[in-house]
DNA sequence: GCACGAATTGATCGAACGATCAATAGCCGG
DNA sequence: CCGGCTATTGATCGTTCGATCAATTCGTGC
């Protein structure tokens, strides 16, 4: 049981890693199961005993991504309990920039995703982003009644912050090419930047 | 002769049209000639007639974006010719994000190609991408150096101004989902964004 | 060591894909 | 009113798509 339980799981995650590969750069109409199966080393008929259908792969990607990631978003949140609110927000905006940079196929799916009103973007809005987006949304309302953060639209601010962390490092190969540059902007640049964008005072070393 | 070409030119631009939006929204890969097509209303086959293949479509329809793009930029640079430099990037600044709120797809469109590296997108980036590119990065270093603009990695602030203003509306269908706003932030919060990103002293009225 | 269930494959279906091409419709100068 | 050019169509080719299904392999419990 366990062996088959093994097997089954890493041609699973296999799966599941080079789809999201693939609908990352090619989105999902135009990614194809049998390329995905190519990757991989299966045969397509695999994919869809696994999942049912293309779309039940897709989701299976998404809720792959979103459950590990919101796991260390809890983590940064737990960790920053007793910090004020624009710390908290910063925590979490750097592990965002961190996953942005590890993962840049997040914010390459998301933004994929988020341009067209489809079935899939409701069904991804309901079930990972609303809980997310409610909760920062409300810490950067909270920073700005006491006048910790700047003023104006929060969810342009919320928004910004997911732009220039995802735009940052899943634009890498344009970036590349336009700049010559090996390597993408560190991190802790991509942060300072938020920073500044939330007008929350340094007061880290 | 005159009204022959204005018949052609009607349905190739109509055609470009409905390309740029199926591409926007699912991508080269995932859009089919026929969808085009019949988004426009004509026969497949004339879609490569008047474009040699689904890349030559492709082509024109970045073409045709660019061309009025950077002629507007060449406008707002003349127009603010005599400002300083900080003020001048935040004259295309402007520009940039009126760009993005009136055609959406634009951003769409860019973000979709330059996550992976294809051959569309050396295309993109030799053709269009780059002289915008380095004349911009070139304003940037000369405002730091003298000292008005925020210092950091001018390639970071250059990506950001694009990922901010375009994020806001090219995911206009993602945030109208989690809000339930109907209209996106407006132009004028975005560039305070920007401006405060690039740390220009507020000079304007 | 056999039987059973889960994992994997290969063959195949109808539909849609990009592309090609011959045929036709529409228009303008002569 | 006709000859020639451009725009447009419909039919069709070979390929690839997502999906289905029967057949086969494989590991484990009994």
């Amino acid at each position: 049981m366990k062996a088959r339980t093994r097997a089954a799981g890493t041609a699973r995650s296999r799966i599941i890693r080079a789809a999201r590969a693939r609908f990352a750069s090619v989105g999902f109409e135009g990614a194809s199961t049998r390329q995905i199966a190519e990757d991989v080393g299966v045969a397509q008929s695999l994919l869809l005993y696994h999942f049912a259908s293309k779309e039940s792969l897709w989701k299976a990607v998404m809720d792959d991504l979103f459950v590990s990631a919101r796991a260390r978003l809890d983590e940064a949140e737990q960790a920053s309990r007793d910090a004020t609110i624009p710390e908290r927000l910063m925590a979490v905006a750097r592990l965002i920039v961190r996953l942005a940079a590890e993962q840049p196929d997040i914010h390459r799916l998301m933004t994929i995703e988020g341009r067209s009103e489809s079935g899939r973007l409701r069904w991804l809005v309901e079930r990972h982003l609303r809980p997310i987006h409610e909760k920062y949304i409300a810490w950067i309302r909270r920073g700005q009644r006491a006048r910790l953060i700047r003023s104006g639209d929060p969810i342009l601010l919320y928004y910004s912050i997911f732009a220039i962390a995802g735009t940052t490092y899943s634009l890498a190969p344009e970036i590349k090419l336009l700049t010559g540059t090996t390597s993408p902007p560190a991190p802790a640049a991509v942060e300072a930047l938020i920073r500044s964008l939330l007008q929350i005072e340094t007061e880290t070393p």
